[in-house]
DNA sequence: GGAGACATGTAAGTGGTTACATGATTTC
DNA sequence: GAAATCATGTAACCACTTACATGTCTCC
């Protein structure tokens, strides 16, 4: 889903700068969405050119904050990009991706990719337990429990068999 | 990791065509990493104007099969490359923005939506336990539990949680 | 000789990222 | 008045994707 797409959404329960709406982003979809100012501001522009939202500048002089409300259009457009998502994922791992290849890396490396992923994986655990999910509608608690559980899941493997693999590995070396 | 150095790393072992080489990151990488046409050719041409791997062109007429192999060089990129990736995984996930945004969504779509991953997660889960185990390194063994482990645990969380989501926003609604 | 797998490539576009540049507002 | 946070924006670059165009080899 693009950018774009979630900002319209996020319009939808009330108006936001960019800032706010980047903050939001990574505060309350950080665990399977991303954004970068770099990626936001324009696509923000985008938007307010194909009158899906407007934006009102509060302070006159030079960059002001600017609050983004989304119209009437902006609502069809997101109701109509909504039932268009499929169910697909997009998972890369460079992780993986080294650990493919664990015969060419040293013990220590190796080791240390996991402990890595290990403590990744346990702060946004962490970052999920934190999240005000009284305050949330039920298909965000979904996706906050979803990714909790992939989560705990390779918090689990990693801690277990990651360690047990490495142990393979070290015994098959000498 | 960059498909140009995933190509560096699939050529250790042997000389392989592009088509081949595409053939192996789909099948013994394709849960953590995906590969086109469009971008492996012009990645294995730069990494041929960096001399980190030769091309053998068998047929002389027009576009002939050419065989790529690793060189000296390219086993030292090979490895620099590897020892600097970082333990990072990337996770985006159009079904879980579908998902947060489920109060917009008629019931019916978020069971297909639901539907529709889980049919996935068994496919690929399927996938992967045909994959040939004996014949991997260890490290190659360790991607593919873990990605086992975690296609287990979202099969397990969409078949229990997941229906019980829908029937709590169903329950919400009427 | 047709179908389907094998094989290579280009062009245009996409949806970002990173780094930079700037300024306003709040808090101590 | 310094520091931190809030806030907006641009430019250059990147690693792809999609669609297209082309041709070969093998098997029936």
């Amino acid at each position: 889903m693009q950018l774009s797409t979630l900002c319209l959404g996020l319009l939808l329960a009330e108006p936001m700068t960019g800032y706010a709406l980047k903050g939001k982003v990574i505060g309350t979809l950080g665990h399977f969405q991303h954004a970068s100012f770099g990626a936001l501001y324009p696509a923000l522009g985008s938007l307010e050119a194909g009158r899906f939202v407007t934006s009102d500048r509060s302070g006159s002089t030079g960059l002001g904050k600017r609050l983004y409300a989304i119209t009437e259009s902006g609502r069809g457009e997101f109701t109509e990009r909504l039932a268009e998502v499929s169910a697909a994922e997009n998972f890369r791992s460079d992780f993986l991706s080294a650990l493919y290849f664990a015969d060419q890396l040293a013990l220590d490396d190796i080791e240390r990719l996991i402990d890595e992923r290990l403590a990744n994986h346990r702060a946004e655990r962490r970052r999920l337990l934190a999240l005000p999910i009284a305050s949330m509608t039920e298909g965000q608690r979904f996706t906050v429990r979803y990714a909790l559980s992939m989560r705990n899941a390779a918090i689990e493997f990693l801690h277990g068999e990651g360690r047990a693999s490495v142990a393979v590995i070290r015994h098959e070396r000498y």
